[in-house]
DNA sequence: AACTTTCTTTATAAAATCTTTATATCTCTT
DNA sequence: AAGAGATATAAAGATTTTATAAAGAAAGTT
């Protein structure tokens, strides 16, 4: 099997030093950028399996760079910050971070965050397209068909009924859909995912007073199906 | 394979030795002590895999004894009594006993209780689905399915079923379930279990008149299977 | 700036679920 | 076999949760 390719950005050398033994004494290989900018051509040139990102960074902020790379990198990207950083964790991870770890770090937490992230990431993501009954969800292209025609979703909509679809079959509750979709902060606005699955039964379903595809699950959430 | 090892607490030396035997022919490894806090001292140096606990002890009552070794001790507890000592089952049950026999009791329901609750005990912790016969429940997803086909259950029938299953084969007091379902205060609203227990009983029993997987164990409680 | 689209709120109707009450059935003891 | 206590079932009432429409706010486009 090939190695798991991995992006240090981080201008800390001895940092980037540490962290480079312990990944490759656990088979993976390495390549460093030491400052916002260089990490993010080096992303491009090489598209690594995962990034690891230091927060605080010197041309432009770590923050800055999440949000760059998430425009067109769909890799994990895991958030290497000092403590006491919780505010910038919590924007992180709104920027679409998929983990972050606090300095100094154990190098088995590191190991294992790692895994972790890349396993979920090649289950998950790699699927380009899900396919249920009448529907049809390209995770890349952000096309949605129904019995093969064409529909037209608002990005929220989209997002929504992405979310749904990685989770077939499993039932999500309010609290977990609003943080996924609208951030945390907005687990209590219920009324929101109605409104939206509302408009989104209107679309997908075929006759959306009697769902099918997103089933109500009383008191708890909906499920996809 | 290692022998499992179980701890007899029992002031009377006939029990005692008659449980041994009865244990070591059936291949269990046997401790004993014949006071509660002896009992307690061996638990703690050989941490056994199961208790046989007697309830009337001459130092501390075995009640005593059980709520000191459920601060720290997870593995099954099975109380010992005299006929009639209702009122002390229910109490033991409330404190965490796994279940219980009253004496004079059968070889062979001894054993039988044995291997279930030793049985349960490594099977159920930390398991994310549960398969009961023609029953799968799926704790991650909180779906529920019977001979394959989904059942559609309520948040409180949902929760209440997890909580049976979790428990298998263990009777379940009333006040236990009323105090992990609904909370504490409300553990005298037995009608609100029966209720219930009624609804569940038509949904996942394949005839709901002749209870096959909650069975009810008339003063005390229930017991799922 | 005017217009379109999308998102957020608010209000209300509808549905589902939970609680309570009443009554029937069962179980155990005397 | 009668009576007490415990359990089961049905059904009405109360409460909570969900669905839908529609108005107001914000964002994006031309």
């Amino acid at each position: 099997m090939n190695k798991w390719l991995i992006l240090i950005i981080d201008d800390e050398p001895q940092i980037r030093k540490l962290l480079q033994i312990n990944l490759e004494s656990n088979d993976y290989k390495v390549i460093q950028a030491a400052t916002g900018n260089e990490g993010i051509s080096l992303c491009a040139s090489h598209t690594p399996d995962l990034v690891l990102l230091d927060i605080g960074l010197p041309d432009k902020s770590g923050q800055e760079v999440l949000i760059e790379l998430r425009e067109w990198y769909q890799n994990p990207i895991i958030m290497l910050s000092v403590l006491d950083g919780e505010k910038e964790i919590i924007t992180a991870l709104d920027h679409g971070a998929t983990d972050y770890l606090t300095k100094p770090f154990r190098a088995g937490e590191l190991l294992a965050r790692i895994r972790s992230a890349i396993k979920r990431n090649i289950t998950t993501v790699n699927t380009k397209s899900i396919i249920c009954g009448d529907l049809e969800i390209d995770l890349v292209s952000r096309i949605i068909k129904k019995n093969n025609e064409l529909l037209k979703l608002t990005s929220t909509e989209y997002n929504l009924l992405a979310l749904f679809a990685k989770n077939e079959g499993k039932v999500l509750t309010h609290q977990y859909i609003l943080r996924e979709i609208w951030g945390i902060g907005y687990q209590t606005e219920t009324q929101y995912l109605r409104v939206f699955v509302g408009t989104l039964r209107k679309k997908i379903e075929s006759d959306y007073t009697n769902p099918f595809h997103i089933i109500t699950e009383s008191g708890v959430g909906y499920r996809f199906q």
